[in-house]
Parts: C-alpha cells; sequence; structure tokens
DNA sequence: AAATTCATAAGTATCGATACTTTGGGTTCA
DNA sequence: TGAACCCAAAGTATCGATACTTATGAATTT
C-alpha cells in the first residue's frame, strides 16, 4: 500500500489558516494590485497546496470585502477608491471616537496599565527598528489604538476596528511604502506626541479633551495620506 | 461516454451562495441551536451537494461570527449570550446615530423620497400581513433603518448594520417566535409611532431631536427585548 | 478588412476518494 | 472500581479528477 498524498510539511496550523493570512497580507501589503485576477491554479501552484484551502481563504476574503467575486469568473483583489478611502476614514473615527468615549466612562486601572505598557512598547519598538520601520511601526500603531478603546469591553466594536485598520494599512503602505519617517519627519513626531498626550487625557478621563484630540489626531493622518496617494496619482 | 456527475438542479446561482443563504437563515431563525456542531456530512446529504460548497459557505459564516471553528473539531453555530446581546445593542446604538447624523447633514431629496417610500411601505406590508406577520415585518423594518441612514452614503457603515441586524435577529427570533404584536401590541404600537415621528424629525432635519427619538426607539426595544429573554431564560 | 463562427485552451465549480484526527466504548490490568 | 489502553466508527482536511464556463484566436465568410 502506497503513500498517494503529499506529506503535510507544517503540522501547525491548518493550510486554509495559512493561505487566508497570506493572502490577505499580500493584499494590504500591495504585492497583489487591485483588479488582478486572483486563479486559484496559480495560487494552488504558489502555496503547494489543493484548490479546496485556497478557495475557502478566498471566500473567507470575500466576506471583508478584499476581494470581489463574479460568478463563473473567480475572484480578483477588491479596488481602491478615493471615495472608499473617505468612506474607510469616517467609520475610523466613528470607530474610535464612540470605543474611546466607552472607554473612558469603563475602563478599570486593567485597562490603564495596558495602555501604558502597549504605549511604551510602541516607542521602544520604533528606537530599536532599522530598515523595515515601516512595517514594524504598522502593528504597534493598531496595538496602542486597541489599547485606548479596549476599555469599552465590546468584542463586536474591536473586530470592527481590526477590520477599518486592515482597510487602511491597504492605503497606508501604498501611500508611505517607504519608511514614513523618512519622508515626513515633522508629521510623524507629531503623531508620536499626540500618542503620549493621548495616554495622559484617557487616564486623566478627560473626555472632551481626549475626544478632540483624537479627532484632530486622525484627521492629520489622513489628510497627510490622502495628499500623498494624490500627489502620486494613485487615488 | 456516460455522465458520472449529478446535473445541475438549479441553474440561477453557484451552490457556495444557496448555501450560505440557507444555513445563515436557519441560524437566525433558531433552527440550528446555538453550540450545535455543523456536520459538513450532514449538512452535505441534507443540501444534496458536496462537502466544497457547504466548507465554503461555513468559512464566510466563521467570518461574520455566526459560527465558530475548531480545528479538526469543525464548525459549530456560534453561542449566544447576554454580555453578546448587550454588546450589540451599544454597536447598534452606535451605527443609527452616528448613520442619522451623516444622513442628516448630507442626505439630499433623493434619500427623503426612498425614506418615505420605504416607510410606508413597512406600513402597508403590515396591514396585508397575515399568519407569518413576524417574518414580513423583520425584513422591512431593517429597510425603513437603513433607508434613515442611507444619506451617510457610506457603504462600509451600510455594511455594518446589516451586519448588526444579522445579530439582532438572532435575538429577536428568540424573544418574538410568535407575532409580537399579538405577545405585546401598545409596545408595537409606539414602536411605529416612533417611526412615523422619525421620519418627520429626518425631514425636518431636527438632529437633536431625531437622535434623542432614535435612542429612546432603540432602548425601548432593547430592553423589551433582553426582559422577556430573560423572563423565558433564555440568556 | 471586418465580422462571424467555431474549436481549443484556460479557468472555475463541483464531486468523490483518500489521509488524517478525534471520540466513544469496550477490554485489560491494577 | 476505575484508570489506562486500544480499536473501530465518525468526522474533518485535503487532494485529484471531472463537468462546466468563459476567453482566445484562427479559419471562414461577407
Amino acid at each position: 500500500m502506497e503513500t498517494k498524498r503529499k506529506i503535510k510539511f507544517d503540522a501547525s496550523a491548518n493550510l486554509t489558516q495559512q493561505c487566508y493570512e497570506q493572502i490577505k497580507n499580500e493584499i494590504v501589503l500591495g504585492h497583489l494590485k487591485q483588479g488582478q485576477k486572483l486563479k486559484i491554479t496559480e495560487l494552488k501552484e504558489r502555496f503547494s497546496v489543493g484548490q479546496n484551502p485556497i478557495r475557502e481563504a478566498l471566500s473567507r476574503l470575500l466576506s471583508i470585502n478584499l476581494v470581489t467575486f463574479e460568478e463563473n469568473k473567480g475572484f480578483s483583489v477588491a479596488p481602491i477608491s478615493e471615495a472608499e478611502l473617505y468612506d474607510i476614514w469616517e467609520v475610523f473615527l466613528i470607530i474610535e471616537l464612540n470605543g474611546l468615549k466607552l472607554s473612558l466612562q469603563r475602563g478599570d486601572v486593567e485597562w490603564e496599565a495596558k495602555l501604558m505598557a502597549e504605549h511604551h512598547r510602541s516607542i521602544s519598538l520604533e528606537k530599536k527598528s532599522d530598515g523595515h520601520f515601516w512595517l514594524l511601526w504598522n502593528e504597534p500603531m493598531y496595538l496602542f489604538h486597541r489599547a485606548l478603546i479596549a476599555g469599552c469591553k465590546s468584542l463586536i466594536l474591536l473586530e470592527m476596528q481590526r477590520l477599518i485598520y486592515l482597510k487602511t494599512n491597504r492605503y497606508a503602505y501604498l501611500a508611505y511604502p517607504e519608511n514614513p519617517e523618512i519622508s515626513n519627519p515633522n508629521f510623524s513626531k507629531s503623531q508620536k506626541e499626540d500618542h503620549k498626550k493621548l495616554v495622559e487625557l484617557a487616564i486623566k478621563r478627560d473626555i472632551k479633551g481626549v475626544e478632540k484630540l483624537m479627532k484632530n489626531h486622525v484627521n492629520d493622518f489622513f489628510e497627510n495620506m490622502v495628499s500623498r496617494l494624490k500627489k502620486k496619482k494613485l487615488i
């Protein structure tokens, strides 16, 4: 009796999950371009798996709108657009502001501790990082913002935040393919100062103050991104 | 040469989509109970399809958290809980209030027209409906609320609203398996009056007024639902 | 040369079969 | 009695093969 099937190369996790993460990252990082066809045949060769894990992964990406689907034509990378970016911006603000408000109302000492820890981590990581600064920076930034609103205790809101960051990152990597610190040091510096102040205001439970600062902080970020993308004629 | 494969019985849409809708509905309507295992083998027999459409459909339901998944144990119907219901309530309010605000700021005549049309439709449908009132009522209610915030023009926010309604409906069907008009006529009546006033205030662009009413309207609905679910010992 | 048709190739949708994993019950042994 | 083991049964994960659909491009007609 012989073994027909290929030996499992990685016992750690199931293939669907791995494919999902991989394809998701390639879209967000921009390696897969907008509108590009995602051919099952090609992907399955590239990842050395069967069609099923690929299809399942794409099915899941479909429901978070990172890919599109057309009957009998298969999957494609979802397009980007100026309209979508403004939409993301708006929803980003809604989530941050409402999550923040609930956080300040409910957050306990544990929340404060984790917030400070995450803020510290985001600063330290920056100092250590070298060439791949941007890739390293983005994740801590998300973790910091998540820690800020984590006091709201709403799993649904936190999940929405995760998704909106994913969508935001797609545009951010497009706007700043290199280290954003280099391309715009002053902007980057003021963003860091904002973070520091946000922590202070949050712990002081200054709702009005923290909301105002957050609004400006987010708007600055998106304005900068929009203007860069327009300059590069990418939207 | 003979045909091995079963002839396609329904040419209208692909099987994955059909399975997705079917399983989604069965979960929301409560035919599939919380925690219940979703065995591929069983589902594939029941729907007369192969494993793949089922798996893909479940994969998609996983990303909207209507099902859970555990490695090598497969899929199950997501549990319900008091905590989740409060979470839904909170996010429901956030989406409605923010969507409404943007709608009043931006909505044009076209939006007003569609809002009035949808409101009219929701009333008329009620009058006509017979035994299956509840099933008919729920969809127009969603369409009405969507029409209210549709002026915001944010596709992401509207998608979030769709998802939060799906989750809400799961609890609503549990709380009111029968016609809610029968079980609580006064409550149902006041909800309808709210809808009428909401339209009036929205068209008058009375942001403060409409926000206040919407908040009460939503809170009344959820409070009623929570108390019924508790009385029935379902949460 | 443009339009039409048809055949072939490329790609998707779906199925059935095989390998792997977990579960539950019976058996052995302390 | 009950803990540890084992084995069959049920179920999941994954693959390869087949049916179906769409795109491509050459041959044919106008």
